[in-house]
DNA sequence: GATCTGATTGGAAACATTTTCATTTCTGAT
DNA sequence: ATCAGAAATGAAAATGTTTCCAATCAGATC
């Protein structure tokens, strides 16, 4: 009876032995694939293919990993896969911004469309400022994203060797340039600058001011406003550079410019805004001056954002398609990580970015916001 | 002179053969971690350390590898290393939207402040389908998120099992609830929607409709309408059905349920929304139908987007800090990982969530779009 | 019954790091 | 010159998969 006891003691005390050491030693156990393997009386080669070759598995090993996946609730490990592929399925985006609903829209529709294909989107934004877009590629790259989306045309040299060396499919997105060097899918800002500042010309409209984004680190406001401001001299209009002015992409700042325009010595009977967020800006500003849109005063902006339809007077803009830009981004890194691992083993390495750029054409939404000037016939 | 050209020729030939060679059999050479160390002369050891703990490199060595690197264009391979660490330096967060504006300022504080600390954000978002949440979820544990942050306080079953299971840390944020199991980080909605609509209250409102978001799959909503009714009730007013109507947060979507709401046969002479979308939406209806805010009608957001400040009217709403909720989520998701590993080695496991809870205070901002019917005293 | 074919399966070598542990080298003091 | 202790370094094991290659197996044909 005695030596029962201590029998007990003894297993029962190698019980909690071996409990305490797996919590010091193992931590947590959570399954790997040769735990399922094991359970599933199958080797770990097998329960590999069963995830990612399914039909190469037979029918009854594929019920039994089923069983064993499901009762040690076993979820499988993708960052150990990417070491030996090569592949992480992870995508980079960096944008200036995801904030300002500039962005989201399209940042949205990219990384849906990449869960679509089973990778996963890292983003990250510098506010506008490039040499931080550097050190975010490099975070990316040491993340091993398989592909980088850049939002624009400029970037810093060091970004583009950064991607060079690393041998990284890359492309530019939201803005579309058919000289730049690398695929890119968006649209003409230079062109959207233009239509817009074109139609308030066809208005009638003579005394034009300009708000458009900061330009020193965004080729997106300033070929719109190149754009702008070519439709004004082709018509042989000249505008005072005290209507010229650049605003940070924020409606209370656009506010604060425009009325102090509004207010000036000589007023603008209309303003071209570099995007919708000044637009509306710029249409507060009036109406906190007790000026009528579009009566006293005609706003466009460029963009067509979420809103800009439904607010009164409705917006006249130009529209940028962000969420096809978004998806079709999407498609396009996709298919040049396709074209990467096909065309390894084929002598042709180079021009794996042919024809994947996409040139998306803004159009014109005319709303309520800019009045005609034209005598009526 | 021939044999010189035949030499140059030679030297050309056999350049090209090399990279040829490289091209074909190793596809592209990009260095790791050996090549830097081969080059500096010392062992991928001291390379390792280089990066994880410069100091523990000697000088000397240090500038040997600083060079090598900068030669070889070498970028470190964070995938494998977190393979043997165990951790991946990636943190997931699940969103409804991205888009919207609502969650915009959020996701970017969030992810700009584990960039600060030297994590990665994952995001994927939902669309407010909770089934698909649990994919999601899953998904970024296949990739080993370190983390996992999710707005709101529901969320099925099958989620929360799955990070159980796995054992990985997570925290509820944008909502708060002092009941909550896990930790939260964000406002009470309750208070939020009954502040706002005792304000209405206050301001001698009686004749109140409520325009809130889909409650369904929504706690943020629910509670927010729940806070609402609480206040009416307090009040002793009744609204009727009609009165009370579920709406998309989008513009255009509540200019139109407003509008149907201002030509009914009973009219509202204030709206509460659910949000400062709803709320736009509701004033831009009122001023399509030449009703002036707040003369005609007032109107009451919850969240302070931005913009919602330089609107015409200001709008009153409660101030919701999304910056602010993203960065502290951050923070608490960093110090539950860091509780973790430092935890793992005492004996005190569970309780690695206590205290980082936070309830920010909604507070209220009062503009112009909602007026007092008191009589002047 | 033997041989062949195609479908399944298992063993083992990568994949690119990190980290432990042992060893070497250096520093300053005796 | 010697020694202790600290600092710097290298060798090798470990991380959890995937995939190549070879082996096995089941069924079919002769």
């Amino acid at each position: 009876m005695a030596c029962r006891i201590f029998h007990l003691w003894q297993n029962c005390s190698g019980i909690i032995f071996t409990a305490e050491l797996r919590m010091a030693a193992g931590k947590q156990q959570v399954a790997g694939i040769t735990d399922v393997a094991r359970r599933a009386g199958v080797s770990a080669s097998t329960v590999s293919r069963f995830f990612n070759a399914p039909d190469k598995v037979g029918a009854k090993a594929r019920a039994r990993i089923e069983a064993a996946v499901e009762a040690l609730g076993y979820v499988r490990n993708r960052v150990a896969g990417s070491l030996h592929n090569r592949r992480s399925g992870a995508i980079g985006l960096v944008v200036p911004t995801v904030d300002n609903a500039i962005f989201a829209e399209m940042i949205e529709a990219f990384a849906t469309r990449l869960l679509d294909h089973d990778y996963m989107m890292l983003i990250a934004s510098h506010g506008y400022d490039l040499a931080l877009e550097t050190v975010l590629v490099r975070t990316l790259l040491e993340r091993r994203a398989d592909a980088v989306a850049l939002v624009g045309l400029d970037h810093a040299p060091e970004t583009l060797d950064l991607l060079a060396a690393r041998d990284v499919p890359f492309l530019y997105l939201w803005a579309h340039a058919a000289s730049a060097p690398h695929p890119c899918i968006g649209v003409d800002n230079f062109d959207a600058g233009w239509r817009v500042t074109r139609h308030l010309i066809d208005l009638g409209h003579r005394e034009i001011a300009l708000v458009f984004g900061e330009t020193a680190a965004n080729d997106r406001a300033r070929a719109r406003l190149e754009g702008a401001r070519r439709a004004l001299a082709e018509a042989g209009l000249e505008t005072p550079p005290d209507w010229q002015v650049e605003c940070r992409y924020d409606i209370g700042a656009a506010k604060t410019l425009c009325q102090r325009l509004l207010t000036g010595r000589r007023r603008p009977g209309a303003i071209v805004c570099g995007n919708d967020i000044i637009a509306q800006g710029a249409i507060f500003a009036a109406q906190s001056l007790g000026r009528r849109v579009p009566e006293d005063l005609s706003v466009v902006g460029i963009g067509d954002f979420r809103g800009s339809a439904h607010i009164e007077p409705g917006l006249t803009t130009v529209r940028i398609p962000a969420r096809r830009i978004g998806a079709a981004a999407a498609d396009a890194v996709i298919k040049m990580i396709a074209r990467r691992e096909q065309g390894a083993g084929d002598g042709a390495e180079e021009g794996a970015g042919e024809g994947l750029s996409v040139l998306i054409e803004p159009d014109l939404r005319i709303r309520g916001s800019a009045r005609s000037l034209l005598p009526q016939d």
